[in-house]
DNA sequence: TATTGTTATACTCTATAACTATA
DNA sequence: TATAGTTATAGAGTATAACAATA
């Protein structure tokens, strides 16, 4: 028994539908609670570490840049995310998160009470286990 | 150095977002292809194991019950779904996949392509390892 | 010519509320 | 009374196409 039995791609894909979806639903539920979209909270995220240009951010968002516009324009007139034009290229405009936006971020991620829950269950060299396992598997290395 | 450096929740929360955008990713664009949105598809799959009730797959889809029904609406214009009304409680429709919804869902499958390939990268043990701490960190078996 | 951001458009998803038919 | 499914409605996300400003 050094081996447990085969767990074939089907069966993983599956699981990892699963575990996604747990954490997707656990991610939107702390951003409506917070009278957020799960884009809006996203977008705040992606942020987080520093101006992004409009269609930059579009292609973090994973949608067409005109989606774009209307998501950042509910986010402005929250005050969450600021405009902020480019000083090197005139068709360019940066997006910075403001201070509202940071703390509404942090709340967001405070009350993701099942997935910070469920990672908690983790030894620590069970979370390395994991964080590499996850690397290997979604971490784009190839090409 | 029997032990990596901790890794701290934070950083794993952020380790599944990205993991969960990759997927969700690879996911939709499968979908996409063969012209259905991931509402649509995910909905295929929840019904690939067998009949479900409409109220019932508004929880699998963690949406409101009236979505339900203009996604089935759709999806049985294409005939890829099939109401049934319950033959034991009048007030239930029971959705039936049907053959062609069937082999969309496999086509959709065999097209994520970076999913697996990202679990081709790992070897049986890793696979079962994979397997348990997803299981541990996302099955509910607390309360 | 190509790129950035916007607008207009149409479709889908989403929750809320009100309705009907059953239970 | 409560539940299953539907309808109506409004807001948000989405892609496509066309546009102005800039590179």
């Amino acid at each position: 028994m050094t081996e447990a039995l085969r767990v074939d791609t089907a069966q993983l894909m599956e699981l990892l539908a699963v575990s996604l979806g747990a954490y997707y639903g656990d991610f939107t539920l702390a951003a409506a609670s917070e009278n957020l979209t799960a884009s809006q909270a996203k977008t705040l995220t992606a942020l987080r570490r520093g101006p992004v240009a409009m269609r930059a951010l579009a292609d973090a968002l994973s949608c067409d840049a005109s989606n774009v516009t209307g998501i950042i324009n509910r986010l402005e007139k929250r005050g969450l995310v600021r405009r902020e034009p480019s000083a090197v290229d005139r068709r360019v405009t940066n997006l910075v998160i403001t201070p509202d936006g940071e703390q509404i971020t942090d709340a967001i991620r405070a009350k993701m009470h099942r997935t910070r829950d469920g990672l908690d269950r983790l030894t620590d060299a069970e979370r390395t286990q994991l964080r590499d396992l996850l690397e290997r598997v979604f971490t784009r290395r190839q090409e």
